[in-house]
RNA sequence: GCCGGGGUGGCGGAAUUGGCAGACGCGCUGGACUUAAAAUCCAGUGGUGGUGACACCGUGCAGGUUCGAUCCCUGUCCUCGGCACCA
């Protein structure tokens, strides 16, 4: 016998899958089909441990479902435009294209000794011109349903990378690179129409089988908020007549009486036509302060408010009080209408606005003592003319309606979603698709002329602006309409642009006339089962899901929820409980891990670690026991090479056998992937001490170990059962006996009841199934263990679980 | 502050969702093999008491519901994520 060298074996087998071209994906089957997908990988130079994490036991659910007859297509590719490649490439003095090709390289290397079933003819790399072309194809698609626009925004601008970055690159006010605090910037930025679709995405995001945590997330992303917009009469302080209108948006209308202020954001356009002559001095200083503020000092100085008198007065439409406006920063442009009523009584910012400037404070909600803190809950109301005594539940109702008819106002709906800012001011993603000619103004590039290539000779060392504009070969162009002198656009697209479709592609990477072929994508798609970090997820979901629905809306879909199911990974720790990074110098190379131990064995501990969404330290010793368990596996198997026969199993080890198949398929399906590991483990102690094991067992073992330890099955299957030319052991095999051969052997004659007194374990029993009441009473009582603590006692009850408990209480 | 997930041996974690707590693995202890070590194999391994069969205690803490609670309820402490002046 060989000793067990799994190198060896994982280089002998992955060249015959290719050979074979065993793991090609047929675009279509009659098989049912299956799609598994693990979030596109960015190409960052190495896979670390994480990406294993995320890609092993993913390809272990593949190879499983695989075996279970589904046409399965596990897809791999890169994301490869983005931020990262030019730092790296000014850093090394490499062009960003060349150093993405050699990480894409590198990385397809250390993806191909991992031994998964990726069909590499469908790889997709999104820096390519030929999927560009389509990222610039659904741009276009997008500004023609008005679903991309122009617009000056506030923008978060980096002064040290000078370029502005997306929201999610803003971490706690500083850039996510640099940790330069970030400056807010009003710019001309291209944005996608996400909002149009917020209520929709909200209200699929339910049926989806998602993580509950996930699915959270997005809801409060999303941030629906129903309310009320109510305009408030304005009152000069000189003259006292009605000259402009202020809109506030509350979700509380029931606390319109106890109004005593109200509350303008430093950027609210109107601001200017509220100050009075004598304020404008103290306002136009507090907008200067504010100015200064970074977001940073803003969120650091949380709940301390400030804010300075305009000299002018709303009138309360309901009360007819009049009553101050304020400007504090504390209110944001950004959201509902950049003004809000203060209610210092039930609510806290009011509340402590209030007390800062000895504004008055009017309960009109009893519940509460809101002398000490405002009283935010529901409750009887009070102070509130006709609507005292309704329950503020109640009156929220009645006041919205009477607000309503007397147009004061109108009900109206806010999100704390905001339209999707794409435009970048970098060299590395792919060309905004629009030209800007003197004569006909904005003009999307025609749909035949695209890809608009990005130029490779581009100074895109950070100058404030766009890298392309610097390229006048790129810039200067025709007009496609008129043919006169026009110029492109030079920002490029967010990268999450291009992951917001990548899945589409999968199926079809070739196509040259359209993205996708709607046929073949209503058999592939939905996703069946999505697999990505829980981290960062919130917006890519996001984005793909709107991109999903707008598609469908466009007709080229038939579906609207992208990914059906989806499970996030944990994340891997160093053997020092802390994050990885070089700096603590506890990073786990896979690489390495191959080498001393095989793809299997990582593969299979990765599976075996703990939950597959929890993550956490690993474990140096831990992988060890897995490379013992299957050098363990390999020496009984070919021991047991020569017994090989026929020879009938007893019930008992059918049924152990059964029962672990069972276990292993409910597992993998839920992605419990280390309980199924343990199961055959524990089977296959229990074979271990047995003298003679049978070649049925071993034919199940190797099945069952073969989605984790694909090379293994493979070599031992080619051993024991001398078939040099078969590979993979099919589950076809094991299809048509798994689900019968459970129920055929699964069945239990006997059974183990338990005997409890005052509901603590004192016996167990082994009976025939359905053994009645009386007859599991008499042998329980005549067990010497049961009797000791029955004697002397006084039975109050007898409480029988059939076929599995039985409780005496006594006292 | 708000929302959400967790607290089980020395460690990672199991437990068919109310019915044998600690599966499986790591580590540790003892033994076999070896001149020796490594590797491998065998046995043991929640705590306390007892030579022993056994007994009692034990799933963050305090209560409750129940014949019976790691699981359900109330309170409380700790911890990890996400969002955060959203009106």
């Amino acid at each position: 016998m060989k000793n067990y060298n799994p190198q060896e074996i994982e280089k002998k087998w992955q060249k015959i899958w290719e050979e074979h071209k065993l793991y090609k994906t047929p675009d279509k089957s009659d098989k049912p089909k299956y799609y598994t997908l693990v979030m596109f990988p960015y190409s960052s130079g190495d896979l670390h441990i994480g990406h294993w994490y995320n890609f092993a036991p993913t390809d272990v659910f593949a190879r499983f479902k695989r075996m279970n007859g589904f046409n399965v297509m596990e897809p791999i590719g890169f994301d490869s435009f983005g931020l990262p490649a030019e730092g790296a490439a000014i850093k090394r003095g490499i062009h960003p294209a060349d150093w993405t090709k050699e990480n894409i390289a590198n990385m397809e290397k250390q993806l191909q000794s991992m031994g998964a079933i990726y069909d590499w003819s469908r790889e997709i790399i999104s820096s390519e011109p030929y999927y560009y072309k389509w990222t610039q194809w659904m741009f276009l698609q997008l500004y023609k349903a008005d679903l991309a626009y122009k617009a000056k925004v506030p923008a978060n601008w980096c002064p040290s990378c000078q370029t502005v970055l997306a929201n999610e690159q803003v971490v706690d006010g500083v850039c996510w690179r640099c940790s330069s605090v970030v400056e807010r910037r009003e710019l001309e930025q291209w944005l996608f129409r996400i909002t149009k679709y917020a209520d929709e995405l909200l209200d699929d995001v339910e049926a989806l089988d998602w993580p509950e945590k996930t699915k959270t997330m997005q809801k409060n992303w999303i941030g629906r908020s129903e309310g009320v917009e109510i305009n408030f009469p304005v009152i000069s302080n000189k003259k006292g007549d009605i000259k402009e209108q202020l809109t506030v948006f509350t979700t509380r209308p029931d606390t319109i009486f106890g109004v005593t202020f109200m509350v303008i954001s430093p950027e609210h356009p109107k601001l200017s036509s509220f100050v009075i002559q004598e304020n404008k001095e103290a306002v136009s200083n507090y907008i200067e302060e504010v100015k200064k503020k970074s977001e940073l000092e803003r969120v650091a100085l949380e709940k301390d408010k400030t804010g300075v008198f305009t000299g002018s007065y709303c009138e309360n439409p309901l009360s007819r009080v009049k009553v101050p406006i304020y400007v504090a920063d504390y209110v944001l442009m950004s959201y509902g209408s950049g003004a809000v009523m203060g209610v210092p009584a039930h609510d806290q910012r009011d509340w402590d606005f209030a007390k800062k400037y000895h504004l008055d404070i009017v309960e009109v909600i009893r519940g509460g003592d809101v002398a000490n803190e405002a009283y935010t809950e529901s409750g009887e109301m009070a102070n509130s003319d006709q609507f005292n005594g309704l329950d503020s539940k109640e009156a929220k109702k009645r006041i919205s309606d009477y607000i309503e008819k007397e147009h004061l106002g109108k009900r109206k709906i806010n999100y704390h979603l905001r339209d999707w800012l794409v435009s970048r001011q970098r060299y590395w993603g792919a060309p905004i698709p629009i030209i800007y000619c003197e004569k006909c103004g904005l003009v999307s590039v025609p749909e035949t002329d695209l890809p608009v290539l990005l130029p490779y000779d581009v100074d895109f060392t950070p100058k404030g602006k766009s890298p392309l504009a610097t390229n006048s070969e790129f810039v200067n162009t025709k007009c496609p309409t008129c043919g006169g002198k026009a110029t492109r656009e030079t920002d490029t697209m967010d990268t999450f642009v291009c992951s917001s479709w990548y899945y589409l592609r999968y199926p079809n990477p070739d196509l040259e006339d359209k993205p996708f072929d709607t046929d073949l994508i209503s058999y592939w798609l939905p996703v069946d089962t999505y697999v990505g970090g829980a981290e960062h997820t919130v917006l890519h979901l996001l984005y793909s899901r709107f991109f999903t629905k707008a598609l469908k809306d466009f007709g080229y879909l038939k579906f609207g929820e992208p990914f059906k199911t989806l499970r996030h990974q944990g994340i891997i720790l160093g053997p020092d409980g802390q994050k990885m990074s070089k700096s603590k110098g506890n990073i786990i190379n896979p690489d390495e891990l191959v080498k001393a131990y095989g793809a299997d064995t990582v593969r299979t501990y990765l599976c075996f670690m703990g939950p597959y969404d929890q993550g956490g330290p690993w474990n140096p010793k831990g992988i060890e026991g897995i490379y013992r368990f299957l050098t363990r596996v390999w020496i009984l198997t070919n021991k047991q090479k020569d017994i090989f026969s026929a020879q009938e199993l007893t019930v008992e080890e059918r049924r152990f056998m059964a029962k672990t198949v069972k276990k292993v398929t409910d597992d993998l399906t839920c992605f419990r992937f280390n309980t199924a590991v343990a199961a055959i483990m524990e089977w296959f102690n229990f074979l271990r001490g047995k003298k003679t094991v049978y070649g049925e067992e071993i034919k199940n073992l190797i099945i069952l170990i073969s989605p984790f330890a694909p090379h293994l099955a493979e070599e031992i299957w080619q051993i024991v059962f001398n078939s040099a030319k078969e590979f993979e052991p099919k589950l076809s095999v094991h299809n048509q006996l798994w689900p019968a051969y459970i129920k055929q052997h699964l069945e239990e004659k006997e059974v183990w009841v338990v005997v409890q007194v005052n509901g603590k374990l004192r016996d167990r029993l082994l009976v025939a199934v359905g053994t009645s009441k009386e007859d599991i009473q008499k042998l329980a009582e005549g067990s010497p263990k049961v009797s000791k603590f029955l004697k002397d006692k006084v039975l109050c009850d007898i409480v029988y679980v059939s076929n599995r408990l039985i409780n005496f209480v006594v006292s």
